[in-house]
DNA sequence: ACGTTGAATGACAGCGTTATCACAATGGAA
DNA sequence: TTCCATTGTGATAACGCTGTCATTCAACGT
């Protein structure tokens, strides 16, 4: 008995195969598969039951090849923020999956090669668009050089709104502002802020919140009271330890991420300053470090994951005119925030 | 004046146009682009320059269509220690940027939807190969599932070695075996592990390792001294906290990753045991939750973003024979190990 | 002078898909 | 009954590239 051209063969199935075995032409099978309509049901069934049969997955590079429909997205990070990433990587490959594209990653080393690096990369893949995280998003001339070869973007957190491309954002400086008054309404008077780097738009967003504030509150400025990171732990440890040390140490310190929240817990620690008995610290993100540290961190939830989904949504939607959308925020309490020592006596 | 057709047109040069610029056919332009011989220095330049000039990148897609030559690598991960699966990725970006391929992340939520999912990022994109990494590498039938269609695998970590797969490892047994040494040098006799989940097969190793040393020094296995996690913070908590309350408690903790050894720290201090005065702990990984907690871990370097790396190339050198590497690691000692507190009295 | 060789190049057929257009079959209106 | 939409279907040409094989041309040996 010869042996039928059965299911086991080696390469995956094209479409001629199914064809053949639906007894149908090739079009007739990609009108099937891509759900076009002019086709009988009794012809539908059975192209789907021999691709079923066949295993048939469409070739998504010849596909794109044809129909100049893309199947990449580009996800562009460079962010020290370990958990920043992850939550961004998450929320785009679970959108990504429902919306049948594929992730590829880039992380160039620097803005400058930034450009070339993603220049290189949209046309070797034809990808539908890049989604820049911060603080790429914010890389001076990128987005212009990105949109003069017609790749589409969308940004997440970007510092300013920019006309032709597509946003997702949160409130930072209402965010800022409302873990501040948290602060202040606890009693802490002399509060000091570890900002994100220039870099990034939330790091300015941030600090504005805070400062305002402080200056609704009465509280004046004390640029002494003002330090710099770069996002990172590491980069929260130094400032923190300048500023406990200062003659009028601040009682509260809102650092602009978790990482370096918890920077500045590490630090108070080494120096003998228990938090939240003589120090509070709040943080922002609420990322997993957040409730890894002890205490775990007074911080700002947020929806880091949603928003990187939602800037895919906005990529392959985009028709044209670019959209902004903003997404809620919390604050989450915990323990690393208390009512300052000093209040108590006052 | 008629405008000549410049160079900044909309969609990306094809190899057509450079073949036309350069007065060439296509194939010589591609014959240059793939850096064939054959072709003469001045006809070589004369493309080299039309190509420059016209800004022209070889379509990826179009190219692995015809040549059936893959440009996609996949990433499949599944690890809860982010630290973990960033290292991954660094290394295998950094790694893959260099050949010239691009990275496709797979996160299947499951072991059971890995196989459905693998398969289909495979039969759509005819991607070079995967690259898994713990624990899905060891998900039981996964591998042959993948086998059988037809892919190539590289495998990080594995538990067991396979014929047919190539694999990068580390000596998991010896680098347990070593730091569980550390240990018994500085006196501990009663020490704790926190194994990893079934799952990894490093789990395994690490807890061989770790009773091959003590063994070896005399001191008896005592059950009662096995916890187990899952290689995330949190899962360390609850076993630590009843390691501590045991009534003759342990002296060291062994957590078989850096994270769950992060949650031991914290446990301890929550119970206020100090670290390392009274208890002695160490990890394994070296990852940056390591340097970020207080004290800083003791702990195995593992070089996990060289072994992605080292992977990515078994991967596309992968003629047939699959081998097997295995690099080197490191016992990093820090201040979270330190003579036992029974130890001075004896 | 005449093959013979080998280097340089080009024509053309795929790769697996979608798009365009033509064609056959059906059904209703004239 | 004839004609024209309408619906379902299939040839066949792209898409941008590589592989195969043929062709051209100069240089060499006899």
């Amino acid at each position: 008995m010869a042996r039928a051209p059965s299911g086991s063969d080696r390469s995956p199935a094209t479409i001629t195969d199914v064809a053949r075995a639906a007894d149908v032409s090739i079009k007739t099978v990609s009108r099937v598969m891509n759900e076009e309509k002019r086709v009988r049901p009794e012809t539908r069934a059975r192209v789907l039951e021999a691709a079923q049969a066949l295993n048939y997955r469409p070739n998504v590079m010849a596909r794109s090849l044809a129909a100049g429909r893309p199947f990449l997205v580009g996800l562009v990070y460079n962010n020290p923020s370990i958990h920043y990433v992850n939550a961004i990587q998450v929320g785009a490959m679970k959108r990504s999956s429902e919306l049948g594209l594929h992730i590829v990653m880039a992380e160039p080393d620097s803005a400058e090669n930034a450009i070339t690096d993603l220049l290189q990369l949209a046309a070797e893949t034809r990808l539908a668009g890049l989604i820049l995280t911060p603080p790429i998003g914010d890389a001076p001339g990128l987005i212009d050089a990105l949109l003069q070869a017609d790749i589409k973007l969308a940004v997440v957190a970007p510092a300013a709104a920019r006309k032709q491309v597509a946003q997702v954002r949160m409130d930072d400086v209402r965010a800022a502002y409302e873990i501040t008054q948290l602060l202040i309404a606890k009693g802490h008077r002399r509060i000091a802020m570890i900002k994100g780097p220039p870099s990034h738009g939330a790091s300015h967003w941030r600090a504005t919140g805070f400062s305002q504030a402080l200056t609704q509150a009465g509280i004046p400025i004390d640029p002494e009271l003002f330090a710099t990171g770069d996002f990172s732990f590491r980069s929260a440890l130094a400032p923190t330890e300048k500023l406990l040390r200062l003659e009028a140490p601040p009682t509260a310190i809102f650092a602009s991420n978790d990482d370096m929240a918890a920077g500045v817990i590490a630090t108070a620690m080494k120096l003998g300053i228990s938090v939240p008995e003589r120090l509070s610290v709040v943080g922002f993100d609420d990322s997993p470090i957040a409730t890894i540290v002890w205490p775990h961190l007074t911080t700002v939830r947020q929806p880091i994951a949603e928003m990187a989904a939602r800037a895919l949504d906005l990529l392959v939607a985009g028709d044209g005119e670019a959209e902004a959308e903003e997404l809620a925020f919390d604050i989450i309490e915990r323990g690393s925030t208390a009512t300052p020592p000093a209040f108590v006596k006052k």
